[in-house]
RNA sequence: GCCGGGAUGGCGGAAUGGUAGACGCUACGGACUUAAAAUCCGUUGCCCGCAAGGGCGUGUGGGUUCGAGUCCCAUUCCCGGCACCA
């Protein structure tokens, strides 16, 4: 026996690391030659400098797949790069002085550093990095091309102002009435803004998440609800003495006889037009008001119904009726019309609108026999309403809207809620909108040949503070230009875009990273897309995921991509939790207080815990050293919180492939994971075992031979052989679903099983065949020792041994657990020659003693066999 | 309210309608050691029993089935998303 060295993650891991470096492993080619291809890919990140395990757990889940796919044989394309662009980096220069650019470029050398030290391998050579002109000049002529179309337009409304980032904002990025990042209650201001035009992909963007079968059910349902399809009519009310109508959106145009008022949107175009003279002032007073309530009030779920009459009235025009018109800030003014009928009779908000304001309610379906609710919205038979009446709601839904094309008052029409997105920031961080204003030929795009527009380097930190324009608005030596059309003095447009897209096309950027001359090149791109698995955070459900959608069909539509989907396996991964201080606590009674109200209220707890709450949620309290007493629970890794476990330090003092492990055992890659000291000592005790495996035996597993014949193997050697293809089976099963943890716990399995075999059969061909097969199977996930135990035996490196092949005749047994049953209970357990017949099965099964004794005196109904497994008795009596 | 997903030991979690609790952690007992750490061996769902064995057990109540954690119906609770979108 050799003696054991200690497994020692700190002299192989680095020796490993370069060897991969020199070998250009996981550098991708086209290299169709291979006949598969596998594009793996991580949701690059925002370079924010130094890495914690949180950040980690993605890029070692795509590290372990893109290692696994090579080892498969496939063309790998496993690229990293960086979403550049941001305010993080304006405020880093405004704190420390640092200008955006330097500040960027060191966090991203820090980053690397990270990643490189976890073992994680990327195509470096593709590296994309979206604040270099090389990248943002494409965004550029996306963007012209998308002008071109008629898919870039400017429009002048009102949009969503983020007081403390000083910029507009997408609807996407307004959660709850608030910045997406900033948390500031966003405001309403009317400006003139760049917006592309996604709701012309609406109903592709839909209908497209039906062939998505490898997305979670979630993300595409919140997306569903996101782009919101309603399917209804256009039609228009008269309104009585104007010439104007009144046009609205409803997906009940079976209703309209029950429509007894009107309701516009105080923002409404007709509403100083209509308005009488009596109620002008009531109606200027609540438009004001409207205006100046947040959009958080406006959206506050228990709020009364508020409204104002404009003293006009419509016609319905289904029965001639004359229906008042009312505002009210229910209706909302940038959905369908900004105006609808209302019925109340089959419309709740309809409903206590009528009944506040004592307006007539007319029910047009019939409610089932014995209803005591209000408005009424499940299908009937139409009543009050003319010649619809008796008719169920779909068909008097085809006949109304039959009618009114008839007579030419509107027609069938299907609405979205998704809103077209607004990308002009004014920001400095960003790439610049190519497009220039000229004082007599209008706007002018920058001529492709002038792209990039090159941001300028603002040397002041000053010139970059937010003012609540854009910060290039300032430097006349960046606006200042000629007209490209007439050639007078013109400015350019001073806004830049939106970092989302950037990040709307980054991928496809990486299957052709240095190409001069377009994006990328569509033959590279067809290689390689679409991404076959696509691994981020769930925050990103909407915005991203929906904008590069967006992007990869109208990318499709350009004929630069066959592609529509970009992503065809998405995962979304839970996050890593690291036990967390919220502070000293004080306990009066059985009840907990907490003295640092700031750390309490970031991880959301109430001021005052019982003893027994605290427990429940899974906190621990423990006195500190200086015997004050501090609460502990698990929560999200982050910088804020300073409860991250560094990269660095910890792979520096533990070892990358421990921490692999830790992260990947602990829990379904799906969900939240708490990183805890004794998961990493169940990695450590892991991959020793593992080590001390081949090291303890190394010098008789050198020796032996690798040669037998699995077909005469018997007993312990032919359970062996069988146990190592049950793993293979598992581990491959398990990684093609990124079950890691439960891939791992096969490996542990076979780990116990090797550990058994050597002390009572010590080594044999069988055994060797399987510690090589399983180093090869560990490999993916704890690359560095895999490696190292590898070329104990090989020159090469073991990703580019096959993987092990499965033989489905290992599987089958010569002998098999048979589990007897009697009505159900499992009464004992045999074990049986798989060659037995059915007949003999059953003998054996009864002569059982324990099994005997419960069918004595009872009557045997009937047998159920469930062939190499079990028999189950049903007696009577 | 609507939509999506859940509920299994002390904990993280396993289980194509066929042995519930794999694998790991914790805890306990033992070996080694002067001792500790590390390592190794064993026990670890609950109850009764010396044991053989038996009973109970996957949020709750029903159902289908020879057999249900798994399928169906109802219900409670938890997590996430959306929420006056006509």
């Amino acid at each position: 026996m050799v003696t054991t060295d200690r497994y020692n993650p700190h002299e192989i891991e680095p020796k490993w690391q370069k060897y991969w470096e020199q070998i250009g492993l996981l550098r991708a080619s086209e290299d169709s030659g291979r006949g598969k291809k596998a594009y793996i890919l991580v949701m690059f990140p925002y370079p924010s400098g130094d890495l914690h395990m949180g950040h980690l757990k993605n890029y070692t889940m795509g590290d372990v797949l893109a290692r696994w796919r090579t080892q498969q044989g496939y063309s790998v394309l496993h690229p990293f790069g960086w979403d550049a662009f941001g305010l993080p980096a304006e405020n880093a220069a405004l704190k420390f002085g640092i200008s955006p650019a330097d500040w960027t470029f060191g966090n991203i050398q820090q980053s690397k550093e990270s990643l490189a030290l976890m073992g994680i391998q990327y195509d470096w050579s593709r590296e994309v990095t979206t604040c270099t002109p090389a990248y943002y000049k494409w965004n550029q002529w996306i963007f012209l091309k998308m002008y071109e179309k008629g898919l870039a337009y400017r429009k002048k409304s009102y949009v969503n102002w983020d007081p403390v980032e000083q910029s507009v904002l997408a609807n996407e990025q307004v959660i709850d009435g608030r910045g997406w990042r900033s948390g500031a209650l966003v405001e309403k201001r009317e400006l003139e803004q760049w917006y592309l035009k996604i709701t012309d992909y609406a109903e592709r963007l839909l209908a497209d998440l039906d062939k998505l079968p490898r997305w979670p059910e979630k993300v595409k349902a919140m997306q569903r609800a996101w782009i919101g399809k309603s399917v209804g009519a256009e039609f228009d009310f008269p309104v009585k003495g104007h010439a104007h109508k009144i046009r609205v959106f409803s997906t009940r145009p079976d209703t309209i006889f029950g429509a007894t008022f009107m309701v516009l949107a105080p923002e409404h175009e007709l509403v100083a037009r209509i308005t009488t003279p009596e109620q002008k002032e009531a109606v200027e007073a609540y438009v004001a008001a409207t205006r100046m309530k947040s959009e958080v009030e406006r959206q506050r779920e228990d709020r009364e119904k508020t409204g104002v009459w404009t003293g006009a009235y419509a016609i319905n025009p289904a029965n001639g009726k004359e229906i008042p018109i009312w505002i009210a800030d229910y209706v909302l003014a940038g959905y369908g019309t900004g105006a609808i009928m209302a019925v109340p009779g089959q419309d709740q908000r309809d409903w206590e609108f009528a009944e506040k304001f004592g307006l007539e309610i007319i029910r047009t379906v019939e409610p089932p026999a014995g209803w005591q609710g209000q408005a009424y919205t499940e299908d009937g038979p139409a009543i009050n309403s003319g010649f619809l009446n008796g008719l169920y709601v779909e068909e008097a839904k085809q006949k109304i809207i039959a009618w009114m094309e008839e007579k030419g008052i509107g027609q069938a029409k299907v609405n979205y809620r998704l809103r077209d997105w607004l990308i002009s920031r004014q920001r400095y961080w960003g790439t610049p909108i190519p497009m220039i204003h000229c004082d007599s030929c209008g706007i002018v795009p920058v001529p492709y040949e002038d792209l990039p527009v090159v941001l300028p380097t603002l040397k002041d930190v000053e010139d970059i503070r937010p003012k609540g324009k854009s910060p290039l608005a300032a430097h006349p030596e960046f606006y200042q230009c000629t007209c490209p059309k007439c050639g007078g003095i013109a400015q350019r447009d001073t806004d830049t875009m939106d970092t989302f897209f950037d990040s709307s096309w980054y991928f496809l950027r990486y299957t052709d990273a240095h190409n001069e001359n377009l994006p990328f090149d569509p033959t590279k791109a067809n290689f390689w897309m679409p991404v076959d698995q696509y691994i981020g955070g769930i925050e990103h459900a909407i915005l991203h995921l929906l904008y590069a959608r967006f992007f990869t069909k109208f990318l499709h539509d350009l004929g630069l991509v066959e592609a529509e989907e970009p992503f065809e396996g998405l995962f979304t991964q839970g996050m890593v939790q690291g036990w967390t201080d919220v502070g000293e606590v004080v306990l009066e009674g059985q009840t907990l207080r907490f003295k640092n109200p700031e750390r309490r209220a970031k991880l959301e707890l109430p001021e005052t815990l019982t003893l027994e709450e605290a427990q429940k949620s899974g906190a621990e309290l423990r006195t500190h050293e200086d015997g004050t007493l501090h609460f502990w629970k698990p929560a999200t890794m982050s910088k804020s919180l300073g409860n991250g476990v560094m990269v660095g330090p910890f792979v520096r003092e533990q070892g990358a492939d421990i921490a692999r492990i830790t992260i990947l055992f602990a829990a379904p890659p799906e969900n939240e994971m708490v990183w805890t000291e004794e998961g990493v000592q169940g990695a450590w005790r892991y991959l020793n075992r593992v080590y001390r495996l081949v090291s303890e035996n190394l010098t008789e597993l050198k020796a032996q031979s690798e040669t037998f014949e699995p077909a005469e193997l018997e007993g312990a050697h032919k359970a062996l052989y069988q146990k190592l293809h049950q793993t293979i089976k598992k581990v491959t099963d398990d990684l093609e679903a990124l079950r890691f943890n439960t891939a791992i716990a096969a490996l542990m399995e076979l780990l116990n099983a090797l550990s058994d075999y050597r002390k009572e059969q010590g080594v044999s061909p069988v055994f060797r065949h399987a510690v090589l097969r399983y180093v090869q199977m560990l490999a993916p996930f704890a690359p560095h020792l895999a490696e190292e135990l590898w070329h104990h035996f090989h020159t090469t490196s073991v990703f580019h041994a096959p993987w092990p092949t499965l033989d489905e005749e290992a599987l089958k047994a010569d002998h098999f657990e048979l589990v007897v049953q009697v009505n159900g209970r499992v009464r004992g357990r045999t074990t049986v020659s798989s060659n037995a017949s059915e007949e003999e099965i059953r003998r054996l099964a009864k002569a059982l003693p324990n099994v005997q004794q419960h069918l004595e005196g009872k009557e045997v109904v009937k047998e159920i066999y469930v062939p190499k497994k079990l028999l189950n008795i049903v007696v009577r009596g």
